[in-house]
DNA sequence: TAGATTCTGCCACTGAGTGGCACAAGCCTA
DNA sequence: TAGGCTTGTGCCACTCAGTGGCAGAATCTA
């Protein structure tokens, strides 16, 4: 075993070198989220944070490639977890979005079970009044729907619901599709997760995950109805 | 009339102070995507562009709120008159997704005829190898999601499909789901549109915009089979 | 044409992000 | 365990995006 402490799920042991990389990011991040949820994000500056962190300013950029990086780095960390997920799943010819969905879920019970909670909910109250942050998190969220799509070209065949109509850019136009409305749904579901009183634990963003998958086909059935006030022209 | 050039489809007579800052608005978006487009991006800082324009850099800032802003501006155009058909569409009782993929097609027809396309064209191809021009133009996106979401809450109430089940938060859910599924179609079918060799005019953008809508049901329902290779462990 | 209003240019400043170089800490082989 | 080798770090100077303030010029109003 190791020193008790100091152990992070995936290094047994770890070159020295690297787990001091890896504590001085940790650190980075914690302290980055605590700084940015007291003043606000833009009323702190890297300065002010490598110093609490006793860090280079220089350090920090070979860790990460932004200020809002840092921050958004809890959420950065699942959507990594779903990649590996996605490509090492034994998965079934179910609907290709609910094979998201489970992958997803999946990933969400890959991270570190009672701090990540914790993280992420601060970094997304962070982003939900922080336009920066919020651009670089949808930015990050569009690279990996390119990656999944390439995944998912590379291990799967798609076969559409009424055969013979699955040609060559079709199927790969709807596998971007799906990945983009199970990204939507995620979202959807992260913004009722943080927007809750209490109660941020994992399984709760899973459930709610799933509420708002389970959505999807009501949303493209949907149907509207003009408010009577108006009046016709 | 007027003097038969300097004539926006918008303003008959506009005070003479507008006109001109519409112009030097229109001057610097044509010498930015012109500049960007030859050079770069980020090869081009902020003061060659507004030395070519002949224009204070704290000008440009009076009129875009970023360097990115301005590269940006014909797709944000584009999603302005999505809002502004949105207030005015007499819809039908037809689909949500529908009503918002017929929204967006009257938008782009109302873009200036030959301009546009060739703006949007450079536009979009400068953001495809510009990361924070991509960022940028998925966070107003976004925005416009939710202002779009808060018209149709104000103008229209929810049937969904299998009546009965639309609850309070459920419609509010739903609504977003759909515009993000617009969303999705339309960032598909621009990025086909921008792909492609020639041939760049609104009406293709708009067959291509429907073809993508046409693919949503499809993509909901299509179901994928794991490639033959892989053994099972 | 005078006076009020609004836009613009200039200047100085903050803060994010980068490149270069010297140094120190971890690593590897004998 | 001492030597060199590799790799991460600190410091410094620099570029450039974006902001605030103020003086002056252009537009609008009467």
């Amino acid at each position: 075993m190791d020193t008790l402490a100091s152990m992070t799920p995936e290094n047994p042991v770890l070159p020295l070198r690297e787990r001091k990389k890896l504590r001085t990011r940790q650190a980075l991040i914690d302290t980055a989220l605590e700084l940015f949820g007291e003043h606000g994000f833009d009323r702190v500056t890297l300065d002010q944070l490598c110093e609490s962190v006793e860090v280079s300013k220089r350090t920090f950029f070979r860790t990460f490639s932004s200020k809002e990086d840092v921050a958004a780095a809890p959420t950065q960390d699942l959507w990594t977890a779903f990649l590996e997920v996605l490509e090492d799943h034994p998965p079934q010819g179910r609907p290709l979005v609910s094979l998201y969905e489970e992958a997803l879920v999946e990933a969400i019970g890959r991270m570190p079970s009672d701090t990540w909670a914790q993280r992420a909910l601060a970094s997304r109250r962070l982003a939900a009044r922080t336009p920066s942050m919020d651009a670089h998190g949808l930015a990050f969220c569009n690279r990996v729907s390119r990656e999944a799509a390439a995944v998912t070209e590379r291990r799967f065949t798609l076969d559409s619901a009424e055969k013979g109509t699955a040609e060559e850019g079709i199927a790969a136009l709807r596998v971007r599709l799906a990945l983009d409305m199970l990204l939507s749904a995620f979202h959807q579901a992260l913004a009722a997760w943080v927007a809750q009183p209490a109660g941020h634990t994992r399984e709760d963003l899973t459930r709610r995950l799933r509420a708002a998958c389970a959505e999807l086909p009501g949303a493209l059935a949907a149907t509207a109805e003009p408010r009577g006030e108006e009046a016709v022209r």
